[in-house]
DNA sequence: ATCATATGTAATAATTTTATTACAGGTAAA
DNA sequence: TTTACCTGTAATAAAATTATTACATATGAT
């Protein structure tokens, strides 16, 4: 169960949440995992393209990966949600805001 | 209160709370109202660049503004924050997924 | 062999978001 | 009338995000 322990990790978890793809990349692993290519054909959207927004919504451990050979000996990707829940709103935000870390994307990289 | 209606109202919030400064702003307003250079100062970041980070809050309905005409005889344009709360998880994605709205900026502003 | 399906990613383009600069206006007090 | 506040915004620049295109590899079935 992913949790909240930073106003740093926080604004992570909510920059992942904030497209609507990845929304819907949530809702539809909410009910069952599935693999790349049939995620992408569920989503009406191209292998590349969705591989961007697994990447986001792995990096903040909403969703992981596991390779598997199918049984007719396919290399097949399974993504899975992880179940989350945090309560949003003001409190948390005060709360966390100290922890809040205002760095460039460069300078994050540099880290 | 804000309350969450739609896949689309979701986003539009989420996206609303994914900045740092807008994270920031809700924390200090969440303490008492400010008017707009009084934040910018407290903030340390310019008066433009803060009335973009402003208008994404008040779209979304998280901040409201009031001008006043203060004592000296200036006029003071005062923010203050809306409460608002929801149960962020893969429950109220999934529920309002049905009802997101896969739309540019461009085509959003045709509407 | 060719087709259909799966994986993965590099390079580029398009769009959006964020930030800055340079202005405009006003009131009040020194 | 100069200084110190306040408001507001247009134009531009910079940075980040999102999307596309074009590849490469592999397996199994026809």
């Amino acid at each position: 169960m992913i949790h909240i322990n930073s106003g740093d990790n926080l604004l992570k978890v909510l920059e992942a949440c904030s497209n609507p793809h990845r929304l819907m990349i949530i809702a539809v692993l909410s009910k069952e995992r599935k693999y790349v290519s049939q995620l992408a054909r569920e989503l009406g959207i191209s292998r590349p393209l969705l591989y961007l927004h697994l990447q986001k919504l792995e990096e903040v451990e909403i969703v992981s990966s596991t390779m598997e050979i199918s049984e007719s000996g396919k290399a097949m990707k399974y993504y899975s949600l992880h179940s989350f829940q945090f309560e949003m709103n003001e409190q948390l935000i005060y709360k966390l805001s100290s922890t809040l870390i205002f760095k460039s994307k460069k300078e994050k990289e540099r880290d």
